[in-house]
DNA sequence: CGTGTAAGGAATTCTGACACG
DNA sequence: CGTGTAAGGAATTCTGACACG
């Protein structure tokens, strides 16, 4: 499952062209904490797919005037959520199954 | 369909790691034909998850002994059944619609 | 045939800084 | 704050060749 999007590979001169910002753009996003490129053991950078659409949609957001905070900000409120709807899943499901040993 | 796997991406340090095979190996099976990076404006070669698959493949049959030769005549046999099969199935798809329409 | 290696050069990437605003 | 750029160096990759077998 994810088993590409989510591998660390691609170094940032293709991500450049991939999503069309500059790689100053993308380094300062990794700066700001918006994006976590993995490193060879040389220190080159390596981004997954997913990195590249999540540039994309920064991108996007930057475009439309957000700063880098907020867009910070935005990313960590979804991530909470997400979380928590996992917590609460996997409650229902122990209690789901507690019933029916019970 | 088929959006990661087979973007030319990977440059080829991070496929050696991948694959566990060595530079000179890789680019040995370029040269005989038996992979087909890209390459970048500079002359880098860039591989996909596809072609990473390929050389693990590629790898196992050399350790059985085949030769270069013969894992590339076997990939060419390979490719001609698969689009014989195609033109089957658009045959068939076309004798079908033919017939509706009448 | 398949692969290792040393050689020299070129392409790629990195960081820290200055600039502008 | 966000981004461009020139600077110098380091990591990465490339090719052609020699070696061994």
């Amino acid at each position: 499952m994810a088993s590409y999007k989510n591998k660390k590979v691609i170094t940032i001169g293709i991500v450049s062209e991939l999503t069309g910002l500059t790689e100053r753009k993308i380094r300062y996003y990794e700066e700001r904490k918006l994006i976590f490129p993995d490193r060879s053991s040389g220190g080159t950078r390596k981004f997954s797919f997913h990195d590249i659409e999540l540039l994309m949609d920064i991108a996007e957001k930057m475009e439309d005037g957000m700063q880098t905070f907020e867009i910070r900000k935005q990313a960590k409120r979804a991530e909470t959520e997400f979380e928590a709807k996992n917590r609460m899943r996997r409650g229902q499901l122990n209690a789901a199954f507690n019933m029916r040993k019970g």
